[in-house]
DNA sequence: TTTTTGATAGAAATCGATTTCGAAAATATT
DNA sequence: AATATTTTCGAAATCGATTTCTATCAAAAA
């Protein structure tokens, strides 16, 4: 409505447009004086440049989006959390959007937000996703693109992850150290890639220990929620194979495990250790409380933010970037569990 | 960059941008056959007409703004799922902000969000505001402001509320129906309308059912968060008062106050039955298990939605709008802690 | 046949900024 | 003193849409 424009200030101050715009914009033509006396009239107002207007010819928008796969999940909370706290004081805007571990949806979201003209977009890649011409895509655009947690290696943008693999290594290092020879694996899908570096990791373990990998002691979990570690449990029992540790990716499958070994009458850590992951609020409320890898998701959220600032500057100066992973460390917090 | 426009459409149609934007716009005065051939172009090169530029004529961005006290809170968590998964189908983009339970920051948002002419607004007011001002500068600038869970009643705008009385007087309820009749309140501080409302639906149990309300056995905690919960019950067991149950206004406060009754060999529910708020996922997985008060945040976030495009459209036909509180029903679940 | 009316389409102004280019004034150089 | 060079500023074009207002043409009414 009445909001000060431009053209208020520059009859106000009895300038042109021209004027006051350049002195938003830094241009140097503008006498020291007359910048100053815009400035101070600038402030005593408040006036910001309508981003909508400016648009138009700067193809800059101030806004970015982030794109999380689930929205009632402790971790991908906290990196929303960690994200907003830094970047709701800077001049951008906050589009926030969930994928639900759908590829279809993924897309569509993306494509809306480019349709936006935001200048950023922050994703971690569905469960689902396996063609990633929708990433390239916001890279034809212009756009800068920042994979973090579930990314993708082939595609040529920053990513900030944690270092699943040392982390998952640590975890079953525990449990070895703890006596475990006969240790569990509840994973999650082939694809995503924290997946197999989870995966990885365990094996890093056994290996160094010298304990014998067997395949029969892995178990995939599609959805990483108490359900799929409740039935991985009771295959695992009746699969007649023996255990003494367990290894999850996620909390919710632990603890989905230990109500199936409560209910069968195996003690937690008494008859098998477990060992969960990310760290969830209610991990530390459970009976037993569960061992954990805590993932720093706010920091996660920072980092995401700051990593497209600089990508921001690097490309507006044409220069190219380099170190484009970023791995966060996590870790272990021992509890009742193990 | 490449991305076609109106005048695109318009020169491969060899029409003008005005008849295209008309068809878009719905306008009556252009010819059946035409109109067909332009939506088949439209549809065909997936055409959308751009936000920013259209902005400058309509002064609609199809942006709105949700404010959440809170991130990392499992019913403001369900709110935004809820909210996300209805409104990101729609044409509108969302962006999400918190104020962290602040005031000042609240304000910012708020002015913040103004000044990138967001559609509307949706709040939830901070734990510290006591001064609406601001909210009072939404409906100047004639944006439309939909307030959810901590409202301020002497604001005239939609508001979408949990019944929150009676559901504290069914939560009460149950525990009297279970012989508690000495019962403890945790309650929130003195403001927010949830905070009275809770406290109000406890006194309405008590004098139901002829039982003596004793203020001694009203505890404040301003953060509802564990720590207060135990120390709430620290306080209760020191005061010397006596107690069979207790009902606090969030699953967190139940918790810590748990801790600290285990921690002195006080049984629960056999020494004292407890209730929460909230339904925190965690609160299935304690020991015991808490039962507590389910709000219906997924459906809290389509409803406000949706009530902001019913309000919109009744803005649109200058229609005055009534019934503006909505209130969602809530469910007491039964756990093992009464 | 002339005039009105209605249907359809386009020219041009507009929204609020940015940016190019040229003009005027002040200063420096010859 | 005449010319060249900086400084400093503003007019006007532009971004991509919307909207008002006018023009054209055909059909209907006089």
């Amino acid at each position: 409505m009445g909001r000060t424009k431009l053209s208020d200030i520059a009859k106000a101050l009895e300038l042109s447009k021209t004027t006051i715009s350049k002195v938003l914009n830094g241009y140097p033509d503008v006498n020291a004086l007359t910048r100053e006396r815009v400035l101070d009239y600038i402030k005593e107002v408040g006036f910001e440049a309508n981003t909508q207007a400016s648009f138009l010819r700067t193809k800059e928008t101030k806004t970015v989006a982030l794109i999380l796969p689930q929205i009632s999940h402790d971790f991908f909370n906290s990196i929303l959390e960690g994200m907003l706290k830094i970047a709701q004081q800077t001049e951008y805007t906050f589009y926030v959007a969930c994928s639900n571990e759908s590829y279809e949806l993924e897309t569509k979201l993306i494509s809306k937000f480019l349709k936006r003209n935001v200048d950023a977009i922050f994703l971690s890649i569905s469960r689902e996703t396996r063609n990633f011409d929708h990433l390239r895509a916001i890279h034809e655009e212009g756009k800068i693109l920042v994979l973090y947690d579930k990314i993708e290696k082939t595609i040529d943008c920053p990513k900030i992850i944690i270092d699943d693999r040392k982390a998952s290594f640590t975890a079953t290092e525990h449990l070895i150290k703890k006596g475990c020879r006969k240790i569990l694996h509840f994973r999650g899908g082939f694809l995503p890639q924290i997946s197999i570096d989870r995966y990885l990791g365990y094996r890093d373990a056994l290996d160094k220990y010298d304990i014998p990998f067997d395949k029969e002691r892995i178990f995939i979990c599609e959805n990483a929620n108490e359900k799929d570690g409740f039935f991985a449990a009771k295959k695992a029992l009746e699969s007649g194979i023996d255990f003494d540790g367990l290894f999850t990716i996620s909390d919710l499958l632990a603890i989905g495990a230990i109500q199936f070994f409560k209910k069968n009458k195996i003690q937690v850590p008494e008859d098998i250790s477990v060992v969960g992951f990310s760290n969830w609020k209610l991990s530390s409320f459970t009976y037993p409380t569960i061992t954990t890898v805590d993932q720093p998701g706010n920091l996660m959220g920072e980092k995401i933010f700051q990593t497209f600032l600089t990508e921001k500057s690097l490309k507006k100066q044409g220069l190219d970037p380099e170190n484009r992973e970023i791995k966060l460390p996590s870790k272990l917090i021992i509890r009742e569990s193990s």
